[in-house]
DNA sequence: TCCGTCTACCTAAAAGATTTAGGCAAATCG
DNA sequence: CGATTTGCCTAAATCTTTTAGGTAGACGGA
């Protein structure tokens, strides 16, 4: 009988390898267990069920990926940092397809408050700073940054983008153009000397 | 032993309103035949397995939504046809967050192909026709705007928006109103008299 | 109306996942 | 070195998935 020393945390890493090797919906607390090498049950003594262990997973996943966010926007501004956070949701997304599915896993919110989910809308701020965006258009631009990138990733993985033959990445690299553009003119005390805001801007916000 | 007249299509059917009571992830052959009051069995000769069913609800849910918006967008165009297309995606998530959630559900390409998921980029491209964008942009911007509405849809209903005082309706209306501007910048032959090109317009594609 | 065929639903059963209860041995700490 | 804690165990109940094969009702043809 010998230990193996699991812990909630080695669970949680374990459970995110696996994710991306046979896809996040098919990780279950037996495949986990087989990994390891030990009986069912003995992980029932470090996470309390199958949606727990899930959980666990998709908490360490939004960390980590928190992380490589901040080191690729960090020294950055403006749409040198725009680019770099996008980048950083993609490429996780592509290295890592099950942890990124974990992150997207539904959590009960007091435990979406608890993680990472604060860094990642404190980071898109940061991003913001550069284009000096008043509330509460600050707030709309964080939840459409964070809808545009996420849902983006989401269709190109389902296969949504397969049958069009352009290629994704330029759509990429169109769509960050197009949201630096969109966030200059959406600015509270536009330059003088730049980016004006575009003369259709409307009316309603602000 | 009563025939309760099962078929592919009303198992689709009731699956997506188990789906809308109890969440789609929690969609089980076990449950669909309890269901119907008959053994679990008697599902597996009108669906080759559990996958089977779930791909069967999502294209229905598919289907269902490309109706809603057709329906929606019909007779209008420009920045008028943008906010019904929205609101058609946003209401029938909250109408059924179990179906929305089928429609999400991974399809293997040729399956998706086969689907409903086609009338939907011809509809978002049909939105883009007002805003005379040409190619490659305009397949930049129906995979912008799909992923827009999708993602913003998926992070407020996972509660990512809730520890925010500022009114999730507000900032979708903000949204559509950038994304139509947006759009106005991109246009491919501007008009002389409205909507020129922001200043700002980076010179990377076209 | 009776018969043959089809098929919708059945019973039975195997295999795997989830979860709980209780036990033994290894690690740890005085 | 002994007591306690803890990590992994066996055992077992419940549930889901899936297959194999059976029965009875529906339906068309004579």
């Amino acid at each position: 009988m010998v230990r193996v020393g699991l812990t909630p945390q080695r669970l949680a890493r374990a459970g995110a390898e696996l994710a991306d090797e046979v896809g996040f919906d098919q990780v279950t607390v037996s495949a986990l267990a087989r990994r390891f090498g030990v009986k069912v049950a003995s992980l029932y003594s470090h996470v309390r069920s199958s949606h727990d262990l899930k959980t666990r997973i998709a908490l360490f996943a939004l960390e980590e990926l928190a992380d490589r966010v901040a080191d690729a926007v960090a020294g950055r501004a403006g749409k040198d940092a725009l680019a770099a956070f996008a980048a950083a949701y993609r490429d996780y997304a592509r290295e890592h397809p099950g942890r990124y599915d974990a992150a997207r896993f539904r959590l009960d919110p007091e435990t979406a408050a608890a993680g990472a989910g604060v860094r990642h809308s404190q980071m898109t701020r940061a991003i913001l700073r550069a284009y000096d965006i008043g509330e509460p258009d600050q707030t709309h631009a964080v939840r459409m940054l964070g809808g545009v990138f996420h849902g983006f990733i989401s269709l190109e993985r389902a296969g949504g983008f397969a049958h069009t033959p352009v290629d994704t990445q330029e759509s990429w690299a169109w769509m960050v153009d197009s949201l630096d553009v969109l966030l200059r003119n959406r600015t509270t005390h536009p330059p003088s000397d730049e980016a004006p805001p575009a003369p259709g801007r409307p009316a309603t916000s602000g």
